[in-house]
RNA sequence: CGGGGAGUGGCGCAGCGGUAGCGCACCUGCUUUGGGAGCAGGAGGUCGGGGGUUCGAAUCCCCCUUCCCCGACCA
């Protein structure tokens, strides 16, 4: 492959975007590989257009090892096919809809379970044709609330969605024991640093569901990391280890520092209800706290804050009240929350939700006489049985001190509710936890028969009797990938591509006076191709050597090759752009030894 | 959905009552050729849309609309 720069439909831009943010953002524009259409909507130009095809062959080629057939379906898909799994509902606004001009419902698919399975479904009707797995390269639909950062979160995007079809729980395992495998030799090729997480909560060390995250700053996906043992998770998705018991019992101390509790050992002297007048808030009430006089200081953590949410089970059409628990000092994460009730559906109480239930007094909300009221309670493991803490008492303007989890109040249950924070404990080894930002770029999840119920995918099993088929999922972004790697590999010049991703193997630069450049360039230009390479040459005249120069570093090709004043001596300079190594090299023979400098680049 | 901001040549911006300008990019000529060249000449804009005020509106007023950024949200 040659590219010529006098004839490259290429335009670099000197400024950045204005609306531009990140460094991936920035520099794609600004290297001419993608030009904003809309609101989440890119072109990708001609360089923009080989690194996605270098993404798509990778991914194909990994893809193909491990036995999964390539497929298409439509982007475009009607109504019933998404009604029958209830999405058409239950996907929300981020589903595109269209209609037809006979009024017929469609959508843009954001991803394609139903066709896959409904495929299957069509053709498979018995055991021994399992195991068979699927996948397609196609483009993406979602209407997101805000797309942003260009490229990495657009409304239309190039995705590799596969799916594998199993008849046990062993087969599945070893279906997406293999997409893992593969999707770490995907990354690992395309030159990425990047993490696999658990995206699960609850199972520890469960591999229903993993992401491959891509560690950068600016993503907008938080996980948490381990500094002693291999675990790695979601924040949606970490358990937390609880801390010795706090508050009052075993010896006091504890962590979650402050002092309360009942200081030394034993279970503190009975509750006791305070005057807190206008302290709805937990800053409010430490202060207030901390200024009566009570022999002790108060902290946020000695405080047990109650959050009223409302569930609603799938199918029931009533929502229902739930109390959660969690020490003052903490945010609930209501993802997390989310995540671990689903399929049952979580939602902020609004005020309207607390005045149906008079025994909630907002602002001043305890634990103690839910099970009356018969509104379902639970902690956050964080508030350990046998912990002690000032909390609300259900009255206006009143607290109750060394209120004792077991003692005088039980919860229905523990939740792991709180955000995770810096520091926080690993629940596997009790290490520390390290929160980190990235950016997704795989996901592998052990579907289940969730799909094959809704489709009634069943095959006929070894007895004779039906059997129905269990799903994996597993997806790459594929044009996010080329933004994703920009983000993580470039440098203040420009970016900086491996070489599988690369537009090019060489960005070949010929300068100078009369034509003697020129004339060398395209020989060795030649000569390259003849190595096998694939070249990026810039062969423009009038264009002064910092212009040229300049696009050889932003453009990102990994090898630049300079035909110019090194003539003089008989050899051309070979620069690394990743390491910045310059090499001269003689003219005569050059190809192969840029051959080999290429083959040795990462 | 909440908060902030912006719509003026391809891109980035200035102008804020007197009929549109700068930088980059582009075109022509000459010079220049190892770090984003110089000189000379040139092309390109119904100033987001509609209505109003005014002798006169990119500029003031009203309405609409689009977009960007932060947050909420994001299988």
């Amino acid at each position: 492959m040659l590219l010529r720069m006098s004839t490259l439909f290429l335009r670099t831009l000197r400024e950045d975007p204005v609306d531009a943010e990140l460094p991936s953002h920035k520099l794609l524009v600004r290297a001419g590989y993608v030009r904003r259409v809309g609101p989440g909507l890119y072109s990708w130009l001609p360089l923009g257009m080989l690194a996605v095809r270098n993404v798509e062959r990778v991914v194909r080629e990994e893809m193909l090892a491990i036995g999964a057939q390539e497929v298409q379906f439509p982007a475009l898909v009607p109504r019933e096919v998404f009604e029958r799994s209830r999405r058409w509902q239950d996907y929300g606004d981020a589903l595109f809809r269209l209609r037809d001009r006979r009024d017929a419902d469609y959508l843009l698919a954001p991803t394609h379970e139903e066709l896959f399975t409904l495929l299957v479904k069509g053709e498979y009707t018995s055991y021994r044709d399992l195991p068979v797995s699927l996948f397609q390269i196609q483009t993406k639909y979602r209407d997101e609330a805000r797309p942003r950062a260009g490229v990495l979160r657009g409304r239309e995007f190039v995705m590799k969605d596969s799916y594998s079809f199993d008849v046990d729980d062993a087969g599945l395992e070893r279906s997406y024991r293999a997409h893992r495998d593969a999707y770490e030799r995907i990354f690992r090729r395309l030159g990425f640093d990047y993490r696999i997480v658990s995206a699960v909560s609850g199972a520890m060390g469960g591999s229903a569901s993993e992401e491959l995250i891509a560690p950068t700053p600016s993503g907008e996906d938080t996980f948490v990391q381990c500094e002693n043992c291999d675990y790695a998770a979601n924040a949606e998705a970490v358990v937390i280890a609880p801390p010795q018991a706090r508050g009052g019992v075993v010896d006091g101390g504890g962590m979650g520092g402050g002092t309360g509790g009942a200081g030394s050992g034993g279970l503190p002297g009975p509750q006791q209800v305070l005057d807190t007048p206008d302290t709805p808030t937990i800053a409010t009430l430490v202060e207030r706290l901390n200024t009566m006089d009570l022999g002790r200081s108060f902290a946020a953590a000695d405080t047990l804050k109650n959050l009223v949410v409302k569930t609603r089970a799938p199918g029931a059409g009533e929502w229902e009240l739930l109390v959660i628990g969690v020490p003052g000092d903490r945010d609930v994460d209501m993802k997390r929350v989310a995540g671990q009730l689903e399929p049952t559906e979580v939602a902020p109480a609004g005020p309207e939700d607390l005045a149906s239930q008079p025994g909630l007094v907002k602002g001043y909300i305890g634990p103690q006489r839910l099970a009356e009221l018969g509104i379902r309670f639970v902690v956050d493991p964080l508030v350990t049985e046998g912990s002690a803490w000032v909390t609300g008492a259900n009255e206006p303007d009143r607290h109750a001190l060394d209120v004792v989890r077991g003692r005088d109040f039980v919860p229905d249950g523990e939740l792991g509710a709180v955000e995770v924070r810096d520091g926080d404990r690993c629940a596997r080894c009790g290490g520390m936890l390290q929160i980190s930002r990235g950016i997704e770029l795989g996901h592998v999840f052990q579907l289940g028969r969730k799909y094959a119920e809704v489709f009634d995918l069943r095959v006929t099993g070894p007895d004779g009797r039906p059997v129905t088929v269990t799903m994996g999922s597993y997806g790459v972004g594929i044009t996010r990938a080329v933004a994703a790697l920009a983000e993580q590999t470039h440098d203040e010049l420009g970016l900086r591509w491996p070489r599988e991703i690369s537009p090019a193997d060489v960005h070949l630069v010929a300068t100078g006076k009369g034509e003697e450049p020129y004339t060398a360039g395209e020989q060795l230009a030649g000569e390259l191709l003849g190595a096998g390479l694939r070249v990026l040459y810039d062969d423009r005249r009038g264009t002064s050597p910092g212009v040229k120069f300049g696009d050889s570093e932003l453009l990102g090709v990994p090898l630049i090759v300079t035909v110019g004043r090194g003539l003089a001596k008989g050899v051309v300079e070979v620069r690394d752009r990743w390491s910045d190594e310059r090499v001269e090299v003689p003219l005569a023979g050059a190809a192969g030894e840029i051959a080999r400098l290429s083959a040795a680049q990462r």
